[in-house]
This record gives C-alpha cells, sequence and structure tokens, in this order.
DNA sequence: TAAAATTCCTAAATCGTTTATGTAAGCACC
DNA sequence: GGTGCTTACATAAACGATTTAGGAATTTTA
C-alpha cells in the first residue's frame, strides 16, 4: 500500500545519470551548471512524468533551511492577531513559504519552549509578539543569525527590527476626534498592563485633552479576564461618581466590547448617549446599535510590512547593519455613534 | 558569532563513546539496550550539562516523521477555526506536538498543494476541514498510510474519521426553543452553500416545524460576502411580504450578525420584537443588547475528540479496522433574547 | 603538437540523527 | 576447553537531498 516515493537516487539510476545532474536540474541550475540542453529537457521531461516530489525534510537537512516562518502570538484565536495572521500565511504562500502560528500565552517559558523547538526545526524566520522576560532568547536568536521581527510590542534595549502601532498619535487623533464632535469631559477607561503600547495610549489621551484644556478621566480595569465583576462593577461605580461625563475612550476593543455590555447595563439609553469610540476596531462595532467608532489597526499593512522586513532578512542573511524600526498610523472609523452625539448635547 | 551546535558525534567525540550510546541514552533507551548505569549517567549529565538539543530536521529524516500535525481549515481567522484551532494547539503541545494552521479558502487547489508540501515535510497528520474535491488526495492519503481526520463536514463515499456536528439534532432544538417560547411563524435563513452541513440545519428546522404543525418560512442568501447590499434587500423584502413573521432562526453566526444589522436598520424595535436566535454561537450574541440566544459548538469538545482520535492513530500506525464518525451536539445558550419575547406576544 | 581551457558530467562528502548488526569480554556449563 | 549466552558497547549503514572537488573528453590556443 505505501508506495515510497522516489527518491533523487532512484531517478539518478532510471535515467543514467548522476544524483548530482537531477539535483541540478530540479533547482533550475542546468545551465549554470553547463549541463548540456538536451539531458536537462530528458531530467525535466521525467521529472514531470512521475511527478517528482522532493523530500523537503532532506532538503533541509542539508541545506539548513525549511521555507518555514513562525509567528508567535498571544493567542492565535485572537481576532486581530489571526486576521494578521492570515494576511501573512497569503504572502508566504505565494513565495513558497508556510507560516506556523503559535501562542505564547504571554508567557515567558511557554515562549522560550517554542522559540527552542522551531530553532531545531530550521525555522527560517521568527515574527514575534514578545511576552515579558524573552529578551535574552531574543537576542540569542539574532546572534544565532536568525532574521526576528517584532511585532505590535516591542522590547526596551535591544536593537531589532520591529512593526509597530503608532499607539500614541493614534490616541492623540481618536481622542481629539471626540474633542472636535464637541465632549468635553472624556472618559479613558484602560488595563493595567505594563506594555509599551498601553503606556503610549494613555499619553496620547492625557496630552490630547491637556492641549484642549479639559480634565482627564482615567479608569484603570484589571488585565485578568477572570475579574469581569471586579470590573464591571468598577465602571459602575466610575460612572456613578462621575455623572458629568459625556464620552468613553476606551483603550482595547476587549475592554469596549465588555464596557459597552456594562453601560448598557447600567442604562440602556446610556450607550447612545454617550460618545463612545474604541481602540481597536471590531467588526462587533459595525453590527451593534448604534455602532461604535473605532480607531482601526492597519492590519493589511502591517502584514505586508511584517514580510516584506522578513524577506529581505532572509535573502541578505547577513546582519543588517540598520534595524527597521516601523511605525504605523491606523485609521479613524467614524460611525454614527460619535457622530450624532453632538446634536443631543 | 554562528556559533554551530554540537552534534550527536561532537558529544560522542567528547565522551568518548560512540554516537549509538549517546543516542540511546537521549531517547531513554539506555537500560533497555544494556547501557551500564555509570555510563548512562555520565552521558545525561554531559547532556544536561551543555543543554543538548537534538537535531528535529536530521530526526524526522531518520525516523519518518515530525510530531507536527496539520490543521487545515477555511479560513484562520473565522473565529470558530481559530478557538477550535487554539484548543487543538494546546493538547499537541502537552504531547510535544506543535499545530501547522493554514487555509485552505475553500479551494480544492490550494488545499492540494497544501498536503503536497505537508507530505513532502514528514508531518504525522492531517485534521482537515474539507473543500469540495479533495476526495482523491484525501484517499491518497489514507493509502500512504498518513492519519486523516475530517472535521466539520464530511465528504461522502469515503470511509475515514470525522468529528462533526450533529447539525440536524442541533436545528431541531433550536427550532424547539422558539416553539416552546410560543413563537409560530418561524423564518429560517440559510445560506446558499451545497454542504451537508446546511442541508442538515435546514432539515432539522423543516422536520421540527412540521411536527409543531407550523408554516415554513425559508429564506435563502447568496454564500458570496460580496454580495452583502443583495443580501440586505433580499432580508428586508422577505420581512415586508411576511408581516406575520414572529421569529427568526439564523442557520449560521456570520449571517446573524449581518442580519440582526439589517433588521435593526428596517426598524430599531424589530431586534427586540422578534425571537432571534442563531445556529452557533458569538462573542457577539453576549454583547449586543439584547442578547440573542444561539446554539454554541461544543468547541472544547471537539478538539480532545480529534486529538484523542489523531493520537489513537498516530500510535497504532497501522490502518484501523474500524473508523470513527463522532456527532457532537452542541448547546443551547438561552439568552435573554428568546426567554422575555413569549410575554410580548 | 603540446598545453590550456572549456564543456559536461560524476564521485563522494555532508547535514545529524537512528538502528541493525557486529564483536569482545565475561561467565556458566558439561 | 569448546560451546553458548549475556552484557556492554562500537561500527557503519541508512534517511534523501545538496554541493564541492575533480575527471574525461573535447576544443581552443600558442
Amino acid at each position: 500500500m505505501k508506495k515510497k516515493r522516489p527518491s533523487l537516487r532512484d531517478i539518478a539510476e532510471v535515467l543514467n545519470v548522476s544524483t548530482t545532474t537531477v539535483s541540478f536540474v530540479l533547482n533550475g541550475k542546468g545551465e549554470e551548471k553547463k549541463i548540456s540542453k538536451q539531458l536537462i529537457e530528458r531530467v525535466e521531461n521525467y521529472l514531470k512524468e512521475i511527478d517528482y516530489k522532493p523530500n523537503l525534510i532532506a532538503r533541509s537537512l542539508r541545506t539548513g533551511n525549511s521555507h518555514i516562518i513562525v509567528f508567535m502570538v498571544e493567542d492565535v484565536s485572537n481576532h486581530f492577531f489571526s486576521k494578521v495572521g492570515r494576511i501573512l500565511e497569503d504572502i508566504s504562500y505565494k513565495h513558497d513559504y508556510r507560516v506556523l502560528f503559535c501562542s505564547t500565552e504571554n508567557d515567558a517559558k511557554r515562549t522560550r519552549e517554542h522559540i527552542e523547538i522551531f530553532k531545531e526545526r530550521q525555522v527560517d524566520g521568527f515574527i514575534i509578539v514578545p511576552p515579558p522576560g524573552i529578551k535574552e532568547e531574543i537576542q540569542d536568536l539574532k546572534n544565532n543569525g536568525l532574521p526576528v521581527v517584532l511585532f505590535d510590542r516591542k522590547i526596551e534595549g535591544i536593537d531589532i527590527d520591529s512593526v509597530l502601532l503608532n499607539n500614541y498619535e493614534g490616541a492623540k487623533q481618536t481622542t481629539q476626534h471626540l474633542i472636535d464632535q464637541g465632549f468635553k469631559k472624556i472618559a479613558f477607561i484602560t488595563i493595567d498592563l505594563d506594555q509599551n503600547q498601553m503606556h503610549d495610549r494613555l499619553k496620547g489621551y492625557k496630552q490630547t485633552v491637556k492641549e484642549a484644556g479639559l480634565d482627564e478621566y482615567i479608569l484603570t480595569l484589571p488585565y485578568d479576564t477572570d475579574r469581569v465583576a471586579e470590573s464591571r462593577k468598577k465602571i459602575k461605580d466610575f460612572i456613578a461618581a462621575h455623572p458629568e461625563l459625556d464620552s468613553v475612550f476606551f483603550a482595547t476593543n476587549y475592554l469596549s466590547q465588555s464596557g459597552i455590555k456594562t453601560l448598557h447595563q447600567i442604562d440602556s439609553n446610556l450607550v447612545s448617549n454617550l460618545g463612545i469610540i474604541s481602540f481597536d476596531d471590531s467588526y462587533f462595532f459595525e453590527m451593534y446599535a448604534p455602532t461604535i467608532s473605532a480607531y482601526a489597526q492597519p492590519i493589511e499593512l502591517m502584514g505586508k510590512e511584517l514580510m516584506r522586513i522578513m524577506f529581505d532578512r532572509i535573502k541578505q542573511k547577513s546582519e543588517p547593519s540598520k534595524h527597521e524600526e516601523i511605525s504605523l498610523d491606523g485609521e479613524l472609523i467614524v460611525r454614527e455613534s460619535s457622530l450624532k452625539k453632538y446634536t443631543r448635547l
């Protein structure tokens, strides 16, 4: 049943040539290696005839690369990451590379193990959303000459390629939009996560309200998704404590979704009466009634930039003289909710 | 810079033993292979000391397997699939396997290419959501002795392991729930996709309303996501043509989300006044106001069953005498929307 | 016409494992 | 002391490709 695939040697035997010749032709190096036209043709025809597929493992062992790129994110089932993953997959596919997604769970140990395994599997590059505490491993990868591009988050004190959202500018723009719509008491609801992107968003908000001469209203919720009840209560108390609030800026889309739910529970008119805007877009916001405006990350562009850098590094092999730190701008998606409010005030 | 990792041979040289010995110890076969206690210890210590990591590519080449399982779905960024993928990843991780997700785009050609590549990469098993037209390739994989488990959809006329939702029963149960709540004019909105699971859902609906002596109201929308406008119009016309409708059963969660949006556009009270229920759950339904009830697929269980069968097949190597066709039941998640309606009628 | 260059191809090493087979030493047994 | 059985390792052949170094035949050059 289990018919063995023919190997290069088998083919060479049948054609009465050496494996070298077959290998050269297979890899399109026939002319370069001065194989005669006739022979090239003969080999090519046979390869086509039997629909020969080389054993990629053997090839990897010999060449040291695998045409596989790893994409490590916090959670592959997170919508944002899976969307980006999909883009990466499509681009890779066109270049005959494959993408291996995996979840770090934002855990350094798990990430380390993954990296170790993939290194031994000769993957050609890493695109990583780095959890805290893996600076050394990243540096190590780079020292081993493996291309690494960070995504979504950066690591301080390490010179490395990265593709990030300009969180500061995004938050400024988002806050400014609310201000432009006439809102004056803008709350910023964020999570208790010590990560650069969250800091930058907060800074953007602070700076913008300050420039506009408005007051700050900041609520920080626990990161743990288990502590939903606690978060709900905090939001309720916060809203109750500040009846003057006319709008809310949620710092992540997950936050918005649960936050909106909570607002609706407090008072079913609240969501319609407040100016609500979210960082990170979501399918949800388009469907919800009322629709919710959001600052959307440029998913497609991110994927493209990631792969552009990755392929650059893979090709040039040597350590690049200069690393790229791409900072991308998102796009404010204005939906009815943050428009119609103005007339209500 | 690029310090080469030590190989088995290097280690053998340092320790003045053969690679065989090192290999046996490495794989825990020391005792079995009658290596002396002292030597085992000496080797183990050294391995630990240099933190030796074997080259997995070389191992794969020799052993013919890779500890990689491929999970091919229509689109990795689809929430349902990515959730299941995440489960598979976690289970695999515990068994020292990795999962390679990839998207078929429901396209036979792309699927074929993927399968070809992965076969050459010696993956140990395939979990596939099969697009139409790849029966032969699946059969071929099986003939090559590779474990294949189908997921979500089956292929007629092929004896193979599979894990599926019991769509018929699910649709029956879902419809029955609406009936139990007192609804009598129940619409079934589905898509124009010639797949078993859609047929089964339709059958479940039909059978249930028939048993209850109620009328059928069926609307079939185009599958193409580009034809949103057309779908919207069809829904509007359908609702207008049947003012007597008191409830709607959407056959997929994507449909529900866009459908609910449309209903809301027609009349902002419609969503609250109709009994609405969806096949496939979504985060969205929990957050929406009002919340939407749904028949949820047992994601975790599905993942577990898939991996259970997969590992069974990987272990036993030989062709199983009997294939498993697992048909799982989902769970009706009853939220306020389908409860409170009854009182309104 | 001998030396040099070119053309066309091959032998063999190599990547880093696993594993079938080999073998030397020690012991028991009649 | 010859035979057989363990024990405790080593040798070497795979796995299936790529690639270096080189060889024989032909052609060009001087």
